[in-house]
DNA sequence: TAAATTCCTGCAATCGATTGCAGTTTAAAA
DNA sequence: TTTTAAACTGCAATCGATTGCAGGAATTTA
């Protein structure tokens, strides 16, 4: 590419013979010109092909109008749709979003960070990594004068703003829906328990299971099945009991729900009759799995307008008081469908 | 958020009782300091917390290490891969990315690559909303010295660098595999035609018709159906033919070949005894319907890697000559599932 | 010992837009 | 007609990092 020119507010005053501070104004449609003079100067900036340059604004201003994001994998479902949200919201107010993926590694994701403070974005949103350990670079995004929002995966003891799912409260009643539905031995698949996320659905399960006396057991509980080979790799141990459960609640996600359904399919166990699977995230396909899968809604696309508009309406007051660490708590949705309709 | 103001070099100059310049090519690691005071500066940097600000080094030096991009969604399975995989091979590079959905607007899309133009990005990568008509805006991308590269859908008369599928050559694989399976009235769900890769495809049903001596029946040809809803639609009509096609071959997209599932099986049609069907991209969910769909992969995270490779190829040479309008064609890849296996 | 290099370091300009301050012109009020 | 206020306009500094140029110190070569 040619690096051609481009046009300067300096191009514009020089051939307008007027000084650059008038032609800055007349674009930011400040009332300290003349009328006539804005209306010549930004047509003259429109004839020459003008194009401010963001850069040396924000520079001068000292904010970006920039929000830098940071998920595991753009390419999941769940994070494509909360960026969707956050973009929407954002440019709607005029910013810009600057995108990066930590891979689920603490290394790559403290990287990212410090990238994103070097652009000076305006505030940074996160959703840590699984492997996320200590969080020394989100105290530094602070400690840099940045908002930081975090989302869904959130690092509790850390005191910002955060935008969260209940977890508890949607495990919960999908595990009482499951024993409302008649089932007795009701397994769980459980995540990365470092991920506070998971350690919450975990806790909904355990609140249900007591709260209709149901003795917990130790069996029936799989570490770590997050991935579909993970989930259909526990359900076949879980399959194989003495006494195997009558249900299944994949807790991670839906893929591996998808791995219990398979496992089941391939055992010849029918669903919903013999086996119930309820699942976590609403992913496009358990709509369309045979049967379809019972699981729970995390309004992700909402998460992420509520996610800016957080950051937006912090900025609003950011003079009147120190900032109050904030949760805003959605309340997910159980979606019952097939894998678990056993009465009615 | 309190504006602590932040370690600049001048700080640590100060600190040092050295000039800034020096702090300066000490951080950029030139080798024109003193390796002692090299040392030291770096360490009192890391002391004093300094991070680098981005934008007055971009805007000294005149480029900013950004691409931008935009699509129409940024939610859509393949666009979301295509993100994933430039940020994988620009993140290598030290590049960032910002994020922009055009949502299938002209008008969104004017905005978003005007506001990235004042970014002063490198680079713009571009997928063209479905309501693209002129081009001008992308002209105005390349009279501002910026990169273009368009992938996916491409406005074919602007010469920029490109990177696409084959759709031709995969749609007439795909319709060649459904006759040699012995389908013999083959109906087409096609996308809005102003888009490119809707009348590649088209060509490459027509194409696979010819090559077998088939006649072309418009009736079997359905526009505009390229959502779930709308496939569903043009099935319906299509079956309800008096002659209905014992094959749909839904060019347009997975969703729409989903529909004409839902709805042969609705009408007790036998997929593929008596429907063969065949979608296209490959999305998740098409593995794991029943019957499974057969479809065609676009390698969407590898079309993402090469498209931010073609970038900095085009950069590593840019002194040498004029830019030439560079196409790389990906040649996507059928994938036979149940829905179309009649023998065998 | 003198001349020529090499190595470091600092000065000052630069990237482009913004903004406080002061000065000038014009209009309104007394 | 004089005073006061309002409306413009321009100067120059500023945001933070980079870099060409010049000068001084240290080192090498003659």
């Amino acid at each position: 590419m040619r690096n051609k020119k481009r046009t300067t507010i300096y191009d514009i005053a020089k051939k307008l013979n007027i000084a650059a501070s008038s032609v800055s104004r007349a674009l930011n449609n400040s009332n300290h010109v003349n009328e006539a003079t804005k209306k010549l100067i930004i047509k003259t900036a429109a004839e020459l092909n003008y194009k401010r340059n963001t850069l040396a604004s924000n520079l001068r201003k000292g904010q970006s109008k920039t929000i830098g994001v940071v998920v595991p994998f753009i390419n999941q479902n769940f994070f494509s749709n909360v960026i969707a949200g956050i973009e929407e919201a954002s440019y709607q107010k005029g910013y810009n979003l600057i995108i990066c993926q930590s891979n689920e590694l603490q290394s790559k994701e403290i990287k990212c960070v410090n990238t994103l403070i070097n652009q000076h974005v305006d505030c940074i949103v996160i959703s840590i990594s699984a492997d996320s350990s200590d969080h020394r670079h989100l105290q530094n995004v602070l400690d840099n004068g940045i908002q930081l929002i975090q989302f869904d995966r959130v690092a509790d003891e850390l005191e910002t703003l955060k935008v969260i799912n209940d977890n508890e409260q949607a495990s919960l009643e999908a595990v009482s829906h499951l024993i409302e539905q008649g089932y007795k031995r009701i397994a769980l698949l459980e995540g990365p328990q470092n991920l506070q996320i998971f350690r919450q659905r975990k806790a909904g399960y355990l609140h249900a299971l007591r709260k209709y006396g149901i003795p917990v057991l130790e069996e029936l509980i799989v570490e770590n099945a997050w991935t579909k080979e993970l989930g259909a790799e526990g359900t076949q141990k879980l399959l194989d009991l003495a006494e195997p459960p009558d249900a299944i609640f994949a807790s991670t996600s839906d893929f591996s729900a998808l791995g219990v359904l398979e496992v089941a399919t391939a055992m010849g166990i029918k669903v919903p009759a013999e086996l119930g699977i309820c699942g976590y995230s609403n992913e496009a396909f358990t709509e369309i799995t045979s049967p379809s899968i019972t699981t729970i809604d995390q309004f992700s696309v909402y998460m992420g307008k509520t996610v800016a508009n957080l950051y937006f309406q912090e900025m609003d007051n950011k003079d009147d008081t120190e900032v109050v660490p904030k949760i805003i708590s959605i309340k997910p949705k159980l979606i019952v469908r097939s894998s678990t309709k056993r009465n009615g």
